[in-house]
DNA sequence: AAAAAAC
């Protein structure tokens, strides 16, 4: 069996790989290492979780050993088709470039130009981008890419999905054709194909067994719901009551609404959770994860950009609460459960509008997967409380919230906000809601205290209109309070301690 | 039926 230290890489990269206790590469890493350190261009075909990461990096540090990066011109380009992915490779830099002084550089967005400016100015040996940003900087001319020796193209298909060739070609066409190109991507289709033609010269390509379904050590099951929103967050508590061995969890949902909406009322529910979606500001996102990974919240809401490629080991549990619509991204989700041979367990929320997709997933991983709890037709009557077109909402709504208050004995009155935001709450959210709310509940009365973080409700319920505001709300960000109604995510002027935290690590 | 990404 190869070793890494049969690759050819640098003594300096192999301590910091044996510090890091790895001995055996991973197949794309064996088979991509070699080729790069001669300067061959490749086409790896990987999917993460993998080690696809380090298959570039390793090289990378190497070669990037010879010579010095000048001002303004990076001597090497990555690009990657999210902020969190880029992220998470220039901290595989850090980790396996400890025993070097390249200056790495992380062009994303959302963040403050003035940082990564600087960086360019001392001259990067690395960037790590995201497409606009990185075109951003080039057109206020920060940059000059005729001193880029490597190209790393990460995720094609994702760039692909995400309408981010053009950027890619434009990017590509300002870099010499001297140079290297490394060039991944989890699937080939047809065009992937094509545009590995245009930018790989004589590549060598690599292929590692795709984890074509899912990986054996996930238990897959499917969980039959009702459509409305309100009884599908019911199954979902209950499910996530049932687990015993949940460590944590993701939960997906198709939109970035839904995520808002699901990560209010878990949060309401008491449950230890944070949410991680594209219209986040960047310092949550970052805050979430790192407090996701750190385990500090235990339940992760989020979008599909957390479906790939993010690194966060030892995920116990994977909650589809939304059926993905393109079986490929149910793949990707499990995935991000059951990794390095652990076991984990995933469930997907299946409502009669969602079997379609659900039989393509079958099909696509070429396996049935078991009902927990009978399938479609067996599903149970709507639940009679929750009638959403209730028209005495205003009348029901204080009763409800009398009850809500009483059950816990204490009320919850230590909340300063609990009592002012209750109405505002529940005015705009189903009243379904609020009823289903009064029934008993486990373990959420010990909750609340679960972030440190109290007031984060005091933002009125307004996220049906969330994800069309958002973009607007960004920008409007100082005077938000007013109402544009919140981000998904906003936390207003509260802000948990355990960011607070985070934000200053 | 979506999400992702520049200000």
């Amino acid at each position: 069996m190869t070793n890494f230290a049969d690759l050819g890489l640098s003594q300096k990269v192999l301590s910091a790989v044996t510090d890091a206790g790895y001995t055996i590469p991973t197949p794309i890493q064996a088979g991509a290492i070699p080729p790069a350190l001669q300067r061959r261009d490749i086409l790896g075909i990987a999917q993460t979780g993998t080690g696809k990461t380090a298959s570039f990096v390793l090289p990378m540090l190497t070669l990037l050993e010879k010579g010095r990066a000048r001002a303004r011109m990076p001597r090497t380009l990555i690009l990657e088709p999210t902020r969190e992915l880029a992220a998470q490779v220039a901290e595989n830099f850090d980790k396996y470039g400890k025993n070097h002084k390249l200056n790495i550089a992380l062009l994303i967005g959302g963040v403050s130009f003035d940082e990564q400016d600087r960086k360019l100015e001392r001259g990067a040996d690395v960037l790590i981008c995201t497409p606009g940003r990185l075109l951003d900087h080039f057109e206020r001319g920060k940059l000059l890419m005729s001193g880029v020796e490597i190209l790393v193209i990460d995720e094609a298909d994702r760039m692909l999905d995400m309408g981010f060739i053009p950027d890619i070609e434009r990017i590509a066409k300002l870099i010499p054709f001297t140079r290297q190109t490394l060039f991944f991507s989890a699937t080939m289709p047809p065009e992937i194909q094509k545009l590995a033609d245009r930018f790989l010269q004589n590549p060598e390509r690599v292929e590692v067994a795709r984890r074509s379904s899912t990986a054996t050590t996930v238990t897959q099951r499917f969980v039959a719901a009702h459509a409305k929103d309100y009884e599908k967050r019911a199954v979902l508590r209950d499910l996530i009551r049932a687990q015993d061995e949940l460590k944590n969890a993701i939960i997906f949902c198709n939109r970035k609404k839904d995520v808002a909406d699901l990560f209010r009322s878990l949060d309401r529910h008491g449950f230890s959770v944070g949410a991680l979606h594209g219209d986040m500001d960047q310092r949550s996102r970052m805050a979430m994860l790192a407090n996701f990974k750190d385990g500090n919240i235990k339940l992760l809401v989020a979008s599909d950009v957390a479906a790939r490629g993010l690194d966060i080991p030892d995920v116990s549990h994977v909650f589809n609460f939304d059926v993905p619509i393109h079986a490929e991204d149910y793949v990707h989700r499990i995935g991000r459960t059951g990794r390095a041979g652990r076991s984990g367990a995933s469930f997907t929320l299946v409502t009669k509008r969602d079997i379609k997709f659900a039989d393509a997933i079958e099909k696509l991983i070429g396996q049935e997967v078991e009902w927990l709890n009978g399938d479609l037709s067996e599903l149970p009557e709507p639940m009679e409380s929750h009638d959403p077109v209730r028209k005495d909402r205003g009348r029901d709504r204080h009763k409800d919230r009398k009850k809500d208050v009483e059950r816990s004995g204490r009320g919850r009155s230590d909340h300063r906000s609990d009592t002012a935001h209750a109405d505002s709450a529940a005015e705009l959210e189903p009243v379904a809601e609020r009823a289903e709310a009064v029934k008993p509940e486990r373990n959420e009365d010990n909750g609340r205290a679960h972030n440190g973080h109290n007031g984060r409700n005091d933002r009125p319920g307004r996220a049906q209109n969330a994800a069309n505001d958002d973009n607007r709300d960004r920008r409007n960000r100082h005077r938000r309070d007013h109402d544009d109604g919140p981000t998904p995510i906003g936390f207003g002027d509260d802000i948990p301690a355990f960011m607070l935290i985070a934000g200053k690590a």
